[in-house]
DNA sequence: CTCTTTTCTGAGACCAGGTATCATCTCGTT
DNA sequence: AACGAGATGATACCTGGTCTCAGAAAAGAG
């Protein structure tokens, strides 16, 4: 079972806690790196061999769509889904080495987003923002 | 035929300019936007019927290696395959409106980076930047 | 210009990731 | 317990991309 603030998140999305919603939060929380569709798959199959391709997409959508995934694509390696402990808007650091991820929050950002929008006339609606390289636990 | 300058690019790169090389990049550079797999094949199919699907997504590859295309990930919709000016390393900002790449320098960012990392304790490999929203002509 | 080496090409099979459809089932509410 | 919106699973299908391998063709040497 998904922990109970994943599960409350789910909630406060007006979505459904269904079974396989929760096996899904409950996979994505217990790696502790992006998980590529196909892990996903095999992870989630491992425990409900019944589990439908369709249901894990479209969870993973509604559970993006929550907040609650993220979708971090990856230079030259593949991405993966995340299961995001940050709510709200934010980006990554990406370690190369361990997988593991770092998460940066939008405000450590927004300052030199709004710097660059203003140099160049922009209107920002989306940014991001992924370092890929070695956490300091891996140096 | 390509620009002279996106030939020579391919071959400093190290790479042999072939007829199937010279109209992918021609593609590219005549597109002001980043076109998915699909409109470049459809276009790249459209003057050549018998260029093969490996050779022009090989040829994206080796154009991508040589610093000449990137495949720019979009939040949301899809992204594509961009011919840029800036030879070096940049960042992008997408509008969503008329489609157009405007390239964001990598001295604009360096310094941020650095500090982010610094902050973190992360070494940095790789920096990807991008921003989505309205350009300056649109508004 | 022709030879040789190296690299590139095209066809087609194959794979990953994801979407569409639709009949059936189940969650949360009354 | 009954109901209706919403979720599910099976399956077919699609896009984007990789792999293999025999044959073709660049670019440099003679």
């Amino acid at each position: 079972m998904a922990s109970d603030s994943v599960r409350s998140r789910i909630l406060a999305a007006g979505q459904r806690i269904t079974p396989q919603r929760d096996l899904v939060a409950e996979v994505l929380e217990q790696a502790d790196r992006p998980l590529s569709a196909q892990e996903l798959l095999a992870a989630v199959e491992a425990r409900d061999r019944r589990i439908g391709r369709a249901t894990v997409f479209r969870t993973l959508q509604s559970l993006q769509e929550a907040g609650i995934v993220q979708q971090v694509p990856r230079p030259g390696g593949q991405g993966g889904y995340l299961l995001c402990a940050t709510s709200g808007h934010h980006h990554h650091l990406v370690c190369q080495r361990c997988g593991r991820v770092e998460d940066l929050p939008e405000e450590e950002v927004a300052a030199f987003v709004g710097a660059v929008a203003r140099d160049h006339g922009f209107a920002v609606d989306h940014a991001s923002f992924e370092l890929s390289g070695t956490c300091a636990a891996c140096r």
